[in-house]
DNA sequence: TAGAGCCTGGACAACGTTGTCACAGCCGGG
DNA sequence: CCCGGCTGTGACAACGTTGTCCAGGCTCTA
């Protein structure tokens, strides 16, 4: 009496294309199921001829643990979440390095993922990795709403913000002093002689932005100057307009003697476009950026720490997920003033 | 008649903090678990009147799936790893990038890690996504044997090897002609009246240092110069190493009067070198930098095209999980002179 | 040598989801 | 009025692992 298909317990193909399970090994090793647990877990209670023979059999069959299972019983998944503006950033660069190492230490992976500015995507991703049950999340907020995190914090998922503030809950939060930062970057150029001086940022909706505006206007403020109409260029942020923003500055009756430059990608921008002039501006920009000491002048940075950043913020999300639960914290990293020429030019009218 | 606590099946306090499961939501929405799945899911087959309620249910409890269980049932995790070397280079950061993009059109999270050049390291982090069950790799390999991954693959895990070549088993392979770049950014040296040209470059036993030293050797003997004693510098990769390398062929009776740098770190070392001199020596780099055309001279570069060798590898993965199940190949993507000063500098003794 | 205690190993349920299947109710055609 | 099919729904098993608990065999002591 042949056996016919249907009588067959159906194993359909196993559809990680057939790798053995626990089962298999336990099988070939003629041992029962738990004790190859056991030897894979490096739990004790094996007799050493046990474990061998487990061994072998794991060899054999090339079989590894499915941890899709593991997290499913154990609840923890070893992994968390990086939301993050641009990959390709090099200001990110070093800040997820950063998270990756800490991540590592405590022998966690890290999932990742850009939001390119987008706050619905920024969503989209970080819920996705909630599906997931990372267990814990580090965000670099695009959207300034994170209302939408509240039921998965509460539901246990460690969760710190870094570069830029959560929006309306209460989370912690890692951040550069943006504010005076800007304030000594600009009381630089002040402290130089500088009076008429421009400001290129991004769209002040950006926290971090609208910070250094205010640090620029408080440095202007404690000089006595009044800031010029013409001096201001809020939310430009590609290449184009930044141009065409500097240009503006830098015309008129009473153009700009020096500029201050709201992030890096503004700074390389109004360095390519001073290249161009033969007035000698000053400038002075947030963020520091490989081969700026190279440039001639080099050019003056009020730099953060991104790496500092990203383990302070890491550091912090495990510290949540050791139960040292602490209340939400807002934590500033200073910055520090690299003068390199740039930012030391005297005015020139 | 009391219920003892012995009588209770156990819930233990779901470990993910508490987490509605679909069985919560379907007892609140009084229907069945698999309605609920149904909803969840989008399948059709439910009316609009029950696909209300379990709405609504879901919203209050916040339930959100376990994508581990789901992951656990349908073998597809909808996540692909990627280890590269360093997320804080600036090469890699386009790179991965690229590979975000695609990976997030095919629907999928991913997940990446650095090898820190470290071959047990690139080993240890390709095993533990495979042990996620990733559904493919994309690998910038550290090491030079890449045979511990053949079970894996076997096994049905998708693998692509970019920017470096798989060692000792077969697989996809997407590449920057290294060697054709390098011979044409020496010839272009050599067509500026060089004659003693400089290599500094990584170790050989990367490949693509070996292939662009090989390169060099090549457009050296196509124009019938012999290579000099001092001329090479094989496998220093640290900053101050480098600086040694360079000053010592830049220094004794017959210096070099041009450099072709291996890679994007040693250009940019060297040309911190080459500006404490008064002597100008022309430069041609390996890999293209940002602001290589701010500097003055400009960096002449042979340029790679990072964001397609992620694309390219990238989709590579995805044409393997569709089932066309293409042969392994080896596809080399070519690169592009791009002049901008440095290297068309006529040599100067 | 019997009993207590320890050590090794295995049976079984549970984790939260999805695929399979069956069933109840309804409709329309014969 | 009956029957076959269609539609919406739910019960149940299975995915691969780990935690709990118990059994059997061993050693050690009285």
């Amino acid at each position: 009496m042949p056996e016919t298909a249907r009588s067959i317990p159906r194993r359909p193909e196993n559809r990680y294309g057939n790798r053995p399970t626990m089962k298999d090994v336990a099988a070939r090793a003629g041992v029962g199921l738990k004790t190859v647990s056991r030897v894979v877990n490096g739990e004790p209670g094996v007799t050493p001829d046990t474990e061998r023979r487990v061994q072998e059999a794991i060899e054999a069959l090339g079989f590894r643990r499915n941890d899709s299972a593991r997290v499913l019983r154990k609840g923890r998944t070893a992994s968390i979440g990086l939301v993050l503006e641009d990959l390709a950033d090099p200001f990110y660069g070093p800040l997820s390095r950063a998270v990756e190492e800490v991540s590592r230490a405590h022998g966690s992976l890290l999932i990742n993922g850009s939001s390119a500015e987008d706050p619905d995507r920024e969503q989209e991703l970080a819920l996705a990795l909630c599906a997931r049950r990372v267990d814990g999340l580090v965000v670099i907020p695009a959207g300034d709403d994170h209302r939408y995190l509240e039921p998965e914090i509460r539901a246990g998922i460690a969760t710190v913000f870094v570069d830029r503030p959560a929006g309306r809950i209460d989370a912690d939060v890692v951040l550069s002093d943006s504010f005076g930062g800007a304030r000594d970057g600009v009381a630089h150029l002040i402290a130089h002689g500088h009076r008429r001086i421009g400001f290129i940022g991004d769209m002040p909706r950006i926290h971090t932005a609208a910070e250094r505006l205010r640090g620029y206007r408080a440095a202007m403020e404690d000089a006595g100057i009044a800031v010029g109409d013409a001096w201001m260029s809020l939310g430009v942020t590609d290449p184009e307009r930044v141009r065409g923003a500097a240009e503006d500055m830098l015309s008129g009756p009473a153009p700009v003697t020096a500029i201050f430059a709201g992030n890096n990608r503004v700074t390389v921008t109004v360095v390519r476009v001073l290249a161009e002039h033969t007035r000698r501006v000053a400038l002075v920009g947030f963020d520091d950026f490989e081969l700026a000491d190279l440039l001639r002048p080099g050019i003056t940075v009020v730099a953060q720490d991104p790496a500092r950043l990203g383990r302070t913020a890491a550091e912090r999300l495990f510290q949540q997920l050791d139960g040292s639960l602490l209340t939400p914290e807002r934590i500033e990293l200073p910055t520090r003033l690299i003068a390199r020429g740039s930012g030391e030019l005297p005015p020139e009218d």
